[in-house]
DNA sequence: CTTAATCCCGACTATTTTAGTCAAGTATTA
DNA sequence: TAATACTTGACTAAAATAGTCGGGATTAAG
């Protein structure tokens, strides 16, 4: 399990998808607009979601993204782990280094605690997010200013 | 708030030196050893360490490292937020993206998560982590291989 | 049927981070 | 004093991040 800025940015992405979706698939440009997230890599954050069953997509004009499932059936821990898909940990992770059999379990003493982050982001759904207040706040506060420009 | 591989080798390390401890200060190199990280990478990733109070050193032969508070005082945060010091995320982190007022609000919207995440984190202390079974097991399995070797 | 909106895809790139190496120190103890 | 071990700084190869660019494919609307 990783937390990095590509993780956060795939998490704000679905947030506000589904804090919009109410009318329909929402566009990547209104993402993008909204969230200060270049286009090009919201494309690319989403084929991955797109691939992991998170999103779907409807083509055209008046298209966008969906949510695939309900944002209540959605876990954090399940974007971070879609958009960070080739996790090839460097060191002793598979076998081959540190020559012994072992010798080197720099991998197993931390494979713990990353589980328990797991699944500490396993229990919190898009849906329980959405109903933080701060994050809501900040939703209304977007849209205010989306609006008016 | 970030997870990556270098703040698990920190936690890697510094859990290491919690096991070993007993007989005077750790070196680096029994460290390196043991867990398969390179010497200068511990020693970048130790003198952060020690910046941010977390271990103290002992020059000269019989020298290493100690941790300068009790094991149970020392949050798996406390390792990894020293380890990676200065994040300065991108995109509009700070207030000169996105032309406007609150324009942009990624920041803010991931913040309550990565709260919840370093809050769940600060839970975790070192000592607590030492006592989980299979961490145990593994430690012990490694000073067996060091051992014989 | 054409046009425009939208997703889709692959190649390319600048910057930053990771994970080191190397070399020259300084402090301490045996 | 010599060996041990920490300390610091400069440098570097490889990967990940965060894009850009340019072209498609689909489909709703006019």
């Amino acid at each position: 399990m990783r937390l990095t800025t590509k993780g956060r940015y795939a998490v704000t992405a679905v947030l506000d998808l589904a804090f919009h979706q109410g009318k329909g698939p929402v566009s990547l440009a209104a993402i993008s607009e909204r969230q200060c997230i270049s286009l090009s890599y919201l494309e690319q954050l989403f084929a991955k979601l797109r691939r992991n069953d998170i999103v779907s997509s409807t083509r055209g004009p008046g298209g966008g993204y969906s949510l695939q499932r309900n944002a209540a059936e959605i876990s954090v821990s399940d974007i971070i782990l879609a958009v960070d898909e080739s996790v090839k940990m460097a060191g002793c992770g598979d076998s081959d280094a540190c020559d012994g059999d072992y010798q080197c379990l720099t991998h197993d003493l931390w494979q713990e605690l990353s589980n328990e982050i797991r699944e500490f982001l396993d229990g919190i759904s898009l849906a329980e997010v959405m109903t933080n207040q701060k994050v809501k706040e900040v939703s209304i506060r977007q849209d205010a200013v989306s609006a008016s420009a």
